[in-house]
DNA sequence: TTCAATACCTAGACGAACAATGTATTCGCC
DNA sequence: GGCGAATACATTGTTCGTCTAGGTATTGAA
């Protein structure tokens, strides 16, 4: 895949998928793997910082379990991060119609 | 819009401007933002650093020509360019699936 | 004459993703 | 009892495309 058009993605990835349940980084890397049918693999170095900024703009919740002897740091959503997901969404979904829209332009059809 | 997620698509939307014909920067930004209804909005520090790659690639070719009094450098898709405009859309294809897959993914249970 | 639009270009700043590395625990395997 | 794989967190430094902000020059309208 080209890692680059994975820029600013990472941040609603996340956010979509601790939306569902309070979950912690390693389950949310295979999370968004599984469902991208492996297409996606967030690597420690990009989402660690991510999962860090977001809780650091509050959009993150966090409280550290433990479970069978492993720590584990997990998150939940604010509402301000709720709100962030919507944004991003429609973002998304604005940027992926633009792109289609250069693709597909009616140059003959 | 989300300039971040501008990343890595910028040179796939030149790509398929001047694959429909032979084109000049200022054109092509034009071009872009008028099939994406306004959402993209190329700056120049984005676009001719991206042409010059392009053509250092050989993906572009390029040749001067003056209309109106007004130099303009043209650009034309190479053959490699059009192998790496169906790589690069594939990706896309490929990319965006992925994030749809992630935020449209069931979880009832 | 002054401004907008056209048309090209570049230097430097910025910042997110990555590779690599580190720590520590548990579990399956033999 | 040892040993690797998986689990689970984190950080450092590099990379590289985009943006801001600046520059040159022409044409045509106010």
């Amino acid at each position: 895949m080209d890692s680059r058009l994975l820029w600013g993605a990472v941040e609603m990835l996340i956010l979509e998928v601790v939306s569902h349940s309070p979950t912690y980084g390693y389950e949310i890397a295979q999370s968004v793997a599984q469902h991208s049918q492996g297409y996606f693999d967030l690597k420690e170095g990009s989402l660690y910082p991510a999962l860090h900024r977001l809780e650091q703009q509050k959009l993150l919740g966090s409280f550290w379990q433990e479970v069978d002897g492993r720590r584990r740091k997990y998150y939940r959503l604010t509402t301000a991060g709720q709100i962030a997901l919507a944004t991003k969404k429609q973002a998304w979904q604005a940027f992926s119609t633009g792109v289609n829209g250069v693709l597909g332009a009616e140059y003959s059809t």
